[in-house]
DNA sequence: TTGACTTCATTGCATATGCAACGAATATTC
DNA sequence: GAATATTCGTTGCATATGCAATGAAGTCAA
């Protein structure tokens, strides 16, 4: 048996961006397992409403483009799940009167019904991780925050 | 107007699973950038060499089983992961002789000379990482420590 | 004003994904 | 040891995704 030269050392379980990615899928999953089933709505929905359950400034409504831009998603995936959420009557989308190839949406009575319920259980969850980290927890912000200023830079 | 009851003042971008997603997102994507075009490799399928790489205990050959497990990927997603890999001659599938239920998974020589390159660039770029956070990144390992105990318990 | 650029949102297309179902192999129970 | 249950890996299928291309609207410069 020849015996090949070694590799070097690599432990994918302490590698940063790996474990960034388990801890993110899990708790995401963690949380999707309380509304998905009741409430029906995905991932990239329920960022979608977040956004708009908290408009900036005084802003009433916002544009795919301001949630591409804040929410992390690609603006197709904002785009399609804008159009599921407008499909089951959580949101409306309207032209912008001043610049019309900006799309206005904003949340329903029934999204805004629906969100009224999502957002304490989204709250209570962060309580939970909280409370379960324990101290660790101000550590992890701390390190979240300077990652996302570093990886967001460029 | 009418005015409607207010929602509670959730802020996402606070919002810990909605954090982590994002810092996965990025910190995954800027490491892909740099072997992504140079190897053809995606990250499903680099996850599965970087457990091949390190054969845990003596183990020579592993199962989609274990890489399911310890790499946090569906079982479908490693099979196919697998496959392309295969196909791209980079490792070898083997039916286990003890149990011929399980496919052991191995690199090739070539898979081998591949991840000679990779693992040293993907060291790297965890040093960098943790130059970039400076103080702040034993705080977020400590917490990614924590959190990944919790929510892989049940 | 006209024409060249840019921006915004959607969509077509190829690929990736999750989940359930499946077939083969092994384990368990009686 | 026969029947049943469980495990392993793959695949079919419906859906989701990323990316590029598109069309519509706006901006800019001459």
């Amino acid at each position: 048996m020849t015996n090949k030269p070694p590799l070097p050392d690599f432990d994918l379980s302490h590698f940063t961006p790996y474990r960034l990615a388990v801890a993110a899928d899990r708790t995401s999953e963690e949380l999707a397992r309380q509304y998905r089933a009741r409430f029906g709505v995905s991932i990239p929905e329920w960022r979608v409403l977040v956004h708009l359950a908290k408009p900036v400034d005084g802003a009433q409504t916002v544009s795919v483009r301001d949630i591409e831009a804040r929410v992390a998603m690609e603006k197709s995936k904002v785009s399609r799940a804008a159009s599921r959420l407008e499909a089951a009557g959580l949101i409306v989308k309207a032209q912008d009167a001043g610049d019309r190839r900006l799309v206005r949406l904003a949340l329903t009575d029934k999204g805004r019904a629906l969100m009224a319920d999502l957002l304490p259980l989204a709250m209570a969850y962060q309580q939970e991780i909280e409370a379960r980290l324990a101290d660790a927890f101000a550590g992890l912000e701390d390190g979240l925050e300077a990652l996302l200023r570093e990886v967001s830079a460029r």
